[in-house]
DNA sequence: ATAGTAATGTTGATTTTTGTTGAATTGCCA
DNA sequence: TGGCAATTCAACAAAAATCAACATTACTAT
């Protein structure tokens, strides 16, 4: 351990990113001797080493839920699109927690007077800022990595609440099990919106279509007839009798 | 991983859009530089890629509350950096709403292990997306312009919870009246914030403490001893009085 | 004192990053 | 649609950072 680790890590950690010139500068040694002592610390994953300096390990570069909404980019930006044709100025609209609601949400910016309800904290901060809009947060405590909430008090404000749509997600479509999530709280929450919605808009990118890696086992409320099944790529004929009574939609 | 994507990312999250030209300013590096910095946060997905600007995949640009947040803002970052000294890993902190608790918890996201109470869904969705926070959101209807709550459940989540620190603003800084704000709610929720909190941070820029448009006349609750005043320069001798038993910290 | 050891500095070859140039592309407006 | 300005891209040259090997210094134990 030499003497001075400990205030090489203080200073990155303090600053984010610190230069290793500058850091010999202040620790009034040479640059190579920065190297040298750092190279431990960065083995050990104390921190980080980039070309011509130091980042700390704590700095937060790169979060989970804002990775996952990249994934299928494209394809959820275009369903976003879709699902935007449906709302018009002044509904009222249920939005549940997903990658494909942060989306819809971004969208829904170009509507107004909107009435909505989310347990999302990402979706309730994006719309509420829209001059006109009435948005409502169900849920105080947040999972920490989308920002969502499943609390008792989440399901009192949906309840409380009669929505004109109800947006929808799922993490798998199997043609004969329906579609599928990973957590009841997902589906409890679900159910509630859908108690109290007119119609309901179940977004899916096409990537839902196959295997997962890690399996949903739990089933969403079955849809009413009627109700809307936007997906970015016409689905197989696998899926014809699940989609029957919906009205689907791809962009 | 290249030594400038912390502040690229930084600088285009907090303004929404910057454009390249104007980053290779801010960074001092050539533009192609920042087109080769820039691609692999595209590819991952942390930025969007415009023709000629990079814009942050998190906000919308153009919306009132980030307007706000805009104004002054390297002030703000640089009080928000100040603020962020004094927070430790696993503190607990209370978060009011205003435009500098914005730049605050964009700072906050390097801290770890935090307990988070605010009634603004900015902040409350900026923190719960990192891994290991546990984030609570105050209040259930969203103000319109930006996305705080004053709702009666806000208060009863407020004051379930003891925090550490809180962090507080205002809209003037008057030598004799002390610290204010437009909105009686605004005080309220300072009021229930301070009830159960360790030490209160005050932050305000240089821009508070001279006279406003729209004259606030809304007093916030007097600070303790040793509570906290940040702000970005040193404040003149008219304000000795006010600022006498609190600790400044200036960037 | 002094040989041995560990830490640091220095040097030069190698690698990575950056800036610059000019050609190709894109967006915009008449 | 065509032309113009701005932006982007690719390739190369220049600069900066890295690494390894060796020289130097500081310290320790005999």
């Amino acid at each position: 351990m030499s003497k001075y680790e400990t205030m090489l890590l203080q200073t990155v950690d303090m600053r984010g990113t610190v230069s290793v010139q500058e850091l010999s500068r202040i620790l009034g040694v040479s640059d190579q001797t920065i190297r040298r002592v750092s190279r431990p610390l960065v083995d050990r994953g104390a921190l980080q080493k980039v070309h011509g300096a130091l980042v700390s390990t704590k700095s937060a570069a790169d979060l989970p839920y804002l990775a996952r909404m990249n994934l299928n980019r494209e394809a959820k930006v275009a369903i976003a699109g879709e699902v935007v044709k449906i709302i018009q100025d002044g509904d009222s609209i249920a939005i549940d927690t997903g990658s494909t609601s942060g989306f819809v949400a971004q969208a829904l910016r170009n509507r107004r007077e909107l009435t909505v309800v989310t347990n999302s904290a990402y979706v309730a901060s994006t719309l509420a800022m829209i001059p006109g809009n009435n948005v409502s947060m169900a849920g105080t405590q947040l999972r920490d990595h989308d920002g969502a909430s499943f609390d008792r008090s989440a399901f009192d404000v949906i309840e409380r609440m009669q929505v004109d749509y109800v947006l929808l997600s799922a993490s798998l479509v199997d043609a004969r099990k329906g579609f599928l999530v990973h957590e009841q709280c997902e589906v409890d929450i679900a159910s509630a919106m859908l108690a109290n919605a007119g119609r309901a808009i179940m977004a899916v990118d096409h990537s839902k279509f196959e295997p997962q890696m890690r399996k949903p086992a739990l089933r969403q409320p079955t849809l009413k007839p009627g109700d809307f099944l936007v997906t970015d790529r016409v689905p197989s004929v696998d899926f014809a009798e699940l989609f029957s009574n919906l009205e689907i939609r791809v962009p």
